[in-house]
DNA sequence: GTGGCTTACGACACCCGTAACAATA
DNA sequence: TATTGTTACGGGTGTCGTAAGCCAC
């Protein structure tokens, strides 16, 4: 299992050609052909049907793991070749769409610093392999409670900031006078699928913690990152969104009511390697920070 | 960064030697030393101190990553073994101290299961390492919230029992009458240090959600996995516990408190490798089963 | 001087590329 | 027959063990 014939197969696996990845990774057809056999070899498995090629049944469980297991190993590289590097002076902050609160884009230093907005769930991996300095992600979760971080990584979480949920609805639905929605009265609505902008439904699913499965059946689905979008197409009565409040409110023909059961926040948190940060990071931090660090 | 370096690496730094290392791995002192030097050559770095031999500061870092890497690694293959090795007849559970519920215990079968138990955070690399067929663990959650257990591997999740807290301590305190305690009055109080048996104090800590840090001040430590000896320990005035309530209740001497805020449940979950189960382990899943499952 | 890590060197295995082969469409 | 994966083979690289060096106690 040497990590490169992990990542051969993977990228054998996500092209469906051999020859396709042997151009990708430099290799020849051959020397591909070899590092499947080595790996179903060692493993005593045939992972890839050939002609069409596809993952077997045991191939689809490697699968599971490799990417994981490579992902690890270059955040592992990236930790430890930071510790090698000097001190820069330009640092990268990448944000999930609905982290950069208004209070977290004013704590920015003047200087220095490039921002890029990644999907929620790619900013702990870019954070993790050095992609970027620092991350900000956000999420729901019950007051003062933690996000649900995927570790890819040993990294370090610190609370930026928790603001209350939003249902937002046409200014005119039967709803929208009301001052606050138990998210159990709104299972049987159509939701915008937005999980880009908004949270996944399945996200909502959980939460309402009732009966798994149904529930919160997709309308509308947005694609994009922009808030605003998903607030005025709900306005536009594609569908119900969740959001959190600051986002949710001042949306021409929008209600934002919010949301009072069960107890839910919208968290954010940001992401920085484990360690002392350096000048410009500290700094960062200092101007974003708020309560105790929780390492994991 | 090849995983036989990594072992290697993470065998000297244990054992703060080239050649005892090298006698564990079956090497000789050479080949380690060169392992060494090839892995402090790829990274640019110096990893270990000799003469005495202990990790640099970069070398700590790495040690943090090496160890879940390779666990990974382990559980990877053990995984895509499961898929070649014939159903077997025989299953082994491994267990947490406080996760065997007096309704799990009922449940096994008659034959056919090794039961093993292990402290709580072991049991997800048991699992995940296939050192075991199914693990239970236990925490403290919120009702109905999944525990956050590490993953270590992709793996399923499952609820099998939930119960209230209780706080044990010594029948003629003056808090034992009460009908129910708050965590918070009790942040002052000497607390017993039983991690195997009970939970950490840092978790409680964790839930308390205060001013992190300080508080739960630890008294006697106990290393066991009894959780009967803890309460015993508790009724002798050692300190007070906190344990689920079928395991606190009934120890003479000892007062039971439900524990009131926050609100806060003894959970137990069966954890399973991902994946169609066997006969047997489908048997046991069954009986032990509970609500939908949870994949992570 | 002894224990323990490093370096030099040689044998062997492994890995990749070239090229011939096989199988599928 | 064209395309794509497999197999055979050869050269280069890497890895391990033996053995000699080096350094600190």
């Amino acid at each position: 299992m040497d990590p490169h014939l992990l990542r051969t197969y993977l990228t054998v696996a996500r092209l469906a050609s051999f020859s396709e990845a042997a151009r990708t990774l430099g290799y020849t057809q051959s020397a591909v052909s070899q590092h499947i056999a080595a790996l179903e070899a060692d493993l005593g498995l045939p992972l890839l049907t050939r002609r069409p090629v596809g993952p077997t049944p045991a191939g689809e469980r490697l699968l599971e793991h490799a990417g994981s297991l490579l992902l690890r190993l270059d955040a592992a590289r990236a930790d430890l070749a930071r510790f090698a590097a000097a001190p820069r002076e330009t640092l990268t902050l990448v944000a999930a769409p609905l982290a950069l609160s208004p209070h977290a884009l004013a704590a920015l230093p003047a200087t220095g610093v490039t921002l890029r907005t990644l999907p929620r769930d790619e900013v702990p991996a870019a954070v993790a392999t050095g992609d970027a300095d620092l991350g900000l992600v956000d999420g729901i979760a019950a007051p003062s409670d933690p996000l649900r971080l995927p570790d890819v990584a040993p990294y370090t979480a610190r609370r930026v900031a928790e603001e209350p949920l939003a249902v937002v609805l046409p200014a005119g639905h039967p709803l929208a006078g009301r001052p606050g929605l138990r998210l159990a009265d709104l299972v049987d609505a159509r939701w915008l699928d937005a999980p880009g902008a908004a949270f996944p439904l399945d996200r909502l699913r959980a939460a309402h913690a009732g009966p798994a499965g149904h529930g919160f059946r997709p309308a509308l689905r947005y694609e994009g990152t922009d808030a605003r979008t998903v607030a005025a197409l709900a306005a536009a009565g594609h569908g119900l969104a969740l959001l959190p409040f600051s986002a949710a409110a001042g949306i021409p023909g929008a209600a934002a009511v919010p949301l009072t059961a069960p107890r839910l926040v919208h968290r954010t948190e940001l992401l920085r390697p484990n360690g002392e940060p350096t000048g410009l990071a500290a700094e960062l931090i200092a101007r974003l920070g708020a309560p105790p660090p929780a390492t994991r």
